[in-house]
DNA sequence: TGTACATCAGTGAACGCGCGTTCACTGATGTAC
DNA sequence: TGTACATCAGTGAACGCGCGTTCACTGATGTAC
């Protein structure tokens, strides 16, 4: 690289250059802080673009269309979603754990509102792109895995007390405890999001405190 | 009524008249088929108009705009929502009348997709309009007295005997069974119209007994 | 029972809008020799 | 190390679209006298 083209990027005025040389990832972020800003309603490839310094067309030889952009923005979102899913956890106490993830769960949809709407409308996305599902499904595989945990299988007295109920369970996607955790959360995040439960304002009191209440009684 | 209007209404050709006589009505039918036939996605006011019958300045007379237009259709679908959940909580026991409200529930979001998403489309409804308004106060509010049920305070043994508890408990609402279960079917049948639960094509069978199966490990 | 007239509920043409996409193009990059 | 050239990633003007809404209008209705 000659000095000239790092006085250029020193001056971090992409729009300077002729080729932006990371406008895949300038447009999310452009698209992301658009939507986040004037709702999802109000996106436009248009605006997105304008907003990354750069013609209308430019973001075609990136995504194709603009169906294409908004794949890839669901897919970033879902990638970060599951990552705190994931980090959420850690605890070894099945409920624990299920309760901590429920919690990023809604801590997530209230925080990135448009962009956790924008995750599941079917609409304006391509579900079959492989980078979309491999993120959603990643995502969900976090949440349906949270029970997978290693099952005390000797127990103290009979060490096959319990086990084929246990087995059944595994079998059995109707009896799973993160389904129903799942369902629940993600309605309840929806519905809060919807204003059903008053002021989202103080994330950390009001619908948290009852989500918790609520999980703990659902029989694991 | 002169016989000539009569001979007209009962040719039951709307266009040839110059004035509809209930184009309020026929507008919202119209709007519905068009919504639940091409996607709420591909709503407009034009096409609604068209398939009315009638100029697409019309509608503005009834509705105002667009937007006035389908919080219209969206209190209309919140009457019937309430309606069917107010028909399936006639059990005299809470879990069995919880339950069948979650299954109606289900069962409307599943039958009527288009028009179940319309209903919490915030962006394109007026939420401050009375008609709404009331409709969703009406159909959530069926869902949250659904525990309303008369107590039976005369215990046998200790008339006292857990009448604290339950007072306290009808008083807190994130100990609300109702709320949980409420929060549980939205967030079921959201994930279900998404696709989460695989084919959705025999309602009557898969999703109703999953969420059956999850509803009766809520402690109520 | 007629008539005058205000009001209501339509028409249809037109406006302006922002959009997504296409197109021929061009500047920059990287690679083969 | 230099040069030719294919490929990549941009430009910016233009196209056509359907939309929501406005406008001056007109036909039908209903009511007061």
């Amino acid at each position: 690289m000659g000095s000239n083209l790092n006085i250029d990027k020193t001056r971090c005025k992409a729009k300077e250059r002729y080729h932006h040389g990371a406008l895949r990832e300038a447009m999310i972020k452009a698209a992301e802080e658009l939507i986040e800003e004037r709702g999802l309603a109000n996106f436009s490839l248009r605006e997105a673009a304008r907003r990354a310094g750069v013609s209308s067309a430019a973001p075609a030889h990136h995504f194709g269309d603009a169906r294409g952009l908004l794949t890839s923005v669901a897919a970033a979102a879902f990638e970060r979603f599951g990552l705190a899913l994931e980090s959420a956890g850690g605890s070894p106490d099945l409920r624990e754990r299920l309760k901590a993830q429920a919690i990023a769960y809604l801590r997530f949809a209230l925080e990135e509102r448009e962009r956790f709407s924008l995750m599941w409308r079917v609409d304006l996305i391509d579900r079959g792109s492989p980078e979309y599902s491999a993120a959603i499904r990643r995502a969900t595989g976090v949440l349906t895995q949270a029970r997978r945990e290693p099952v005390p299988l000797v127990a103290e007295e009979d060490p096959f007390r319990d086990v084929e109920t246990r087995v059944a369970r595994l079998k059995d996607p109707a009896l799973d405890p993160a389904v129903a955790v799942w369902a629940l959360v993600h309605g309840f995040a929806t519905l809060a999001l919807n204003g059903v439960f008053g002021a989202v304002d103080d994330p950390d009191g009001g619908p948290e405190a009852r989500l918790r209440a609520i999980i703990d009684r659902i029989e694991l």
